[in-house]
RNA sequence: GCUCCCAUCGUCUAGUGGCCUAGGACGUGGCCCUCUCAAGGCCAAAACCGGGGUUCGACUCCCCGUGGGAGCACCA
């Protein structure tokens, strides 16, 4: 057993919206650091400038916030391996490539981009994978050394074995090995002096202390290189684990641009910004993905961030890709809703009665919270389902008035009794106004369906709202004495 | 083309050689409850990609095939 409490780091490259994928990697990366009193770096790879989106970066922030995937170190609370950025890093790196050099572990290139890309062409062309041929590897080092002081635009590459064959450990997949000829002499420093992910990121992994590289799965090909590089420093290898996709919903293939965007025209999305606006609650989306690609149990599978901080286990994850299933997202967002405190509930739907045009604040929701609690599965269904209750006046159209299978005349005269009997009710409240309501449907002889259904529709202005009488208490007695008089005289006019 | 990864109900998954007539969850269908809609309760249909081995015995181990995915940049 390792005393080493784990450091672990999420390193996105801030180049587009913080999506699932990233979220479940950080989101994983974060329970281990918090289940062994471990430290979560946050660590920006922006070293490509061409690809650098600084909108990109606020979301990845906000996104993550609202994860609750909170950092130690990282690059605006900064911490004792700052800065937290690659691209003010520079100078490190260069260090450790020339480091390799003089080590004889990697060497000056000349070779232009045009030459490199006319061989790859070429290569391509004979079907043959691409590779670099080799040309400035075994340059004197004296003559590249004279060069580089010439001033002639180079880089650094890294000189990969030639013969042999290295094996890795992925925690998840155990041994991989690779024959070291089909690991190319990849650049590790380009002509900015900007260092390229392969050599910035294990840089920085060893600096500052990373135990354990979870990442995703589209980095298991460079996985051998990355361990050559690890070794030629002499540095030991951290545990390394590699995050399989998620797929789209079909299961068949990943999401394309087009896809993301195709999705997001019938409101849904793989974007946490865009999951905040759907009305997902945090908790929901954290217990959706942690459980795409790691398990506990048969039987649990609602988790609180708490739960997840003490069950997550390395050993339980899942190699395989996921697909994307927003139906089960639904679910366990229905299950937060419901097992939140109302207090907290009524706090988190006021932004969405805002959104709809209804300014209240927590205490106004209070009463209706019990009533709508166990009936969303979002929060942006809030106001659909309770509007009614703060809205002034609710119009329904005439037809909505009128009883099932009843004439219009009867619909109004069952309204006018019910009218006669709440406005006389000595206590105006759910339980007292139950039975007299379902006495005057008994006299009428029409069945209690249907005159409630015609008190919904009069009182909600909705087909589907919480329960009749519970909503009549708390629109109060004024109210729905005015929302009567007004569908009965509604009614009328319709009959004359 | 080459390298690597993955493969259990529609989906997420349990399963580490006998506990499997393969378990749970979402979704779907049915029933109960019921003033609408939910929630809740009960029940049902639904899977080990194919072929070879290994073994007394394979969902579990090995090989091949097939399918899916990732990568092959002075991008990450």
């Amino acid at each position: 057993m390792s005393a080493k409490s784990p450091r672990v780091r999420f390193a996105p490259s801030p180049t587009g919206l913080t999506h699932l994928g990233s979220a479940r990697t950080a989101l994983y990366n974060y329970l281990i650091a918090q289940q062994n009193k471990g430290v979560f770096i946050l660590r920006i790879e922006d070293t490509d400038q061409k690809r650098y989106d600084p909108q990109a970066e606020q979301d990845l922030i906000a996104s993550l916030k609202w994860l609750e995937l909170a950092w130690k170190e990282g690059p605006d609370v900064g911490g004792p391996h700052a800065p937290y950025y690659q691209s003010k890093r520079m100078d490190i790196y260069r260090k450790h490539a020339e480091e390799l050099v003089s080590k004889g572990k990697a060497y000056y290139c000349f070779c232009s981009t045009e030459e490199l890309d006319r061989v790859r062409k070429e290569q391509q062309a004979n079907k043959q994978p691409p590779h670099y041929s080799g040309r400035c590897r075994d340059l004197p080092p004296e003559e590249a050394r004279q060069r580089v002081a010439a001033g002639e635009s180079c880089v650094i590459r890294f000189k990969a074995p030639k013969g042999g064959s290295i094996t890795v450990l992925d925690k998840l997949r155990g041994e991989i090995t690779v024959e070291n000829r089909s690991i190319d002499d990849r650049v590790l420093l380009k002509s900015d002096g900007h260092a390229v992910y392969h050599l910035a990121a294990m840089v920085d992994d060893h600096l500052m202390g990373i135990t354990h590289v979870l990442r995703g799965e589209e980095w298991l090909p460079s996985l051998p290189l990355h361990a050559h590089i690890y070794e030629a420093f002499g540095w030991e290898q951290p545990v390394w684990v590699h995050l399989s996709v998620f797929l789209k919903p079909s299961g068949k293939g990943k999401m394309s641009k087009r896809d993301t965007e195709q999705m997001r025209l019938t409101g849904q999305s793989i974007f946490v910004k865009d999951l905040v606006d759907l009305g997902y609650l945090p908790e929901g989306v954290v217990n959706w993905i942690a459980l795409m690609g790691w398990s506990y149990d048969d039987h649990t599978e609602f988790f609180t961030m708490p739960d997840l901080i003490e069950k997550f286990d390395l050993e339980k994850m899942n190699p395989s890709p996921a697909a994307i299933d927003f139906k089960k997202l639904d679910h366990f967002n229905a299950l937060h809703i419901r097992a939140m405190p109302e207090k907290e509930l009524a706090k988190r739907l006021l932004p969405y009665f805002e959104k709809a045009g209804i300014k209240l604040d927590a205490g106004m929701l209070a009463p209706v919270i019990p009533i709508i609690q166990t009936r969303m599965t979002t929060l942006d269904e809030g106001p659909e389902l309770a509007g009614f209750f703060f809205r002034e006046g609710i119009s329904p159209p005439v037809e909505m008035l009128i009883g099932k299978g009843m004439t219009t005349a009867a619909s109004a005269a069952a309204l006018r009794k019910a009218l006669g009997i709440l406005e006389v009710l000595p206590e105006f409240n759910a339980a007292s106004a139950e039975e007299p309501m379902r006495a005057v449907a008994d006299e009428l002889g029409l069945k209690a369906g249907q005159l409630f259904g015609i008190l919904r529709n009069v009182i909600t202005g909705q087909e589907i709202s919480p329960p009749l009488f519970e909503s009549m208490e708390i629109v109060g007695r004024v109210t729905v004495m005015a929302r009567i008089q007004s569908a009965i005289t509604a009614l009328d006019q319709l009959a004359d």
